[in-house]
DNA sequence: CTCGGATAATTGGTCGACCGACCAAGAAAG
DNA sequence: CTTTCTTGGTCGGTCGACCAATTATCCGAG
């Protein structure tokens, strides 16, 4: 009863990462199966084999970049002695993602403006999301109750932080020379400090 | 020497509103010339009339839907009294436009996605955001200035702004029943006004 | 006032190119 | 020998771009 190993989740692995590259560099709209199978190097009759159709071949590299992006935050976080290097950790390794692989919110973007009008999409969208919420939810809850962190209602603090850190991460992939990792590292510092982390109001 | 009163302005604003819709319902990978001119009620032919191809169309949209949103937070912040009314009134204008016109951060989205890979398309996207940035700055300024807020660099507190009212405004698109206008003003309001209002820090 | 040439605006259809989906057949692995 | 995996090619359909032909509009001349 050992459990089958054939090469399919590594092929498989392998399209996904050729579907983020060639997603990232010509956007879905010049996304088509033929280049997707050359960049991976198979043929193009596999990528049906494992992926149902286009649509959820986008969806799979936005939960792969949403999965490598939770890690990166979970590695950077882990250790964290309090609620203000959590802060830190967490805006770094959001922010440095989005500089070291400026794939990352160009699949994002696209994958938001496919998932406005496609169902499927738009519920793994509203899941990560949701998991995002959650997990910073989780770090804010134990800094507020150590009284490091102001008593504000989670729900809320977790959306401005996810929201500022999305809008940097966009500025950051938009405009690199305009907006560097080390100013927009400060900037989301300072102000989330000021509006999260007890006496921290000059 | 009367300036040549054509029908043409018309037409095209026809087109460009008819580009927006189709763009907000089904994305920019979706959009075909047919599908415009349907909206529209013209032929298919004349949008080649108008326009170069699509992505000038694609352009032209993004364009509108900026200069629409700059119409209106000119419209909300003239007269504000001192820079809390102003961000008030900033914030309200932004967010309220992304609640009651979804279809504008939609085209936001689409053209991000293809700013990235065309340089026209991207040159379009910095000038907008720069002049968000420089109309941002213009308010603070004045603030900091009047000794309301926090002395802040201009850049960076324009940076944190767009920022934040960026990421609020997809979190009102993306999922409405879930993130609601008063919420996202109330918490917006509250994140900027600890950033950069002075004494603001209960 | 209006006629008519010139220009602007618009139509509908054509064209080559290419796309996503699909499949029959074969290769590889168990 | 069976199941999994992979290939290469085909198919109907559609797309963006383009254009020749037609209609609407403008404006100066008479």
């Amino acid at each position: 009863m050992t459990p089958r190993l054939g090469v399919a989740p590594v092929r498989r692995e392998q399209i996904v990462r050729a579907t983020i590259r060639c997603l990232a560099r010509d956007g879905y709209a010049g996304l088509t199966m033929k280049r997707v199978a050359g960049e991976a190097g198979v043929s193009q009759g596999i990528l049906h084999y494992y992926f149902r159709d286009k649509a959820a071949m986008l969806a799979a590299a936005a939960l792969r970049v949403t999965a490598d992006l939770d890690r990166r935050v979970a590695a950077e976080t882990r250790g964290a002695r309090d609620a203000r290097a959590w802060l830190r950790a967490l805006i770094r390794a959001c922010l440095r993602t989005a500089v070291e692989d400026r794939d990352f919110w160009r699949v994002f973007v696209e994958f938001w403006g496919e998932a406005f009008h496609d169902r499927r999409l738009a519920t793994v969208n509203r899941r990560a999301y949701a998991r995002a919420r959650h997990l910073i939810g989780a770090g804010l809850t134990e800094g507020v109750t150590r009284g490091v962190l102001r008593p504000v209602a989670i729900e809320e603090g977790a959306a401005v932080t996810l929201a500022l850190l999305d809008g940097l991460a966009l500025q950051l992939t938009f405009d690199p020379e305009l907006m560097t990792l080390p100013r927009a590292t400060r900037v989301a510092e300072t102000a989330l400090f000021r509006y999260l982390v007890i006496g921290e109001s000059p």
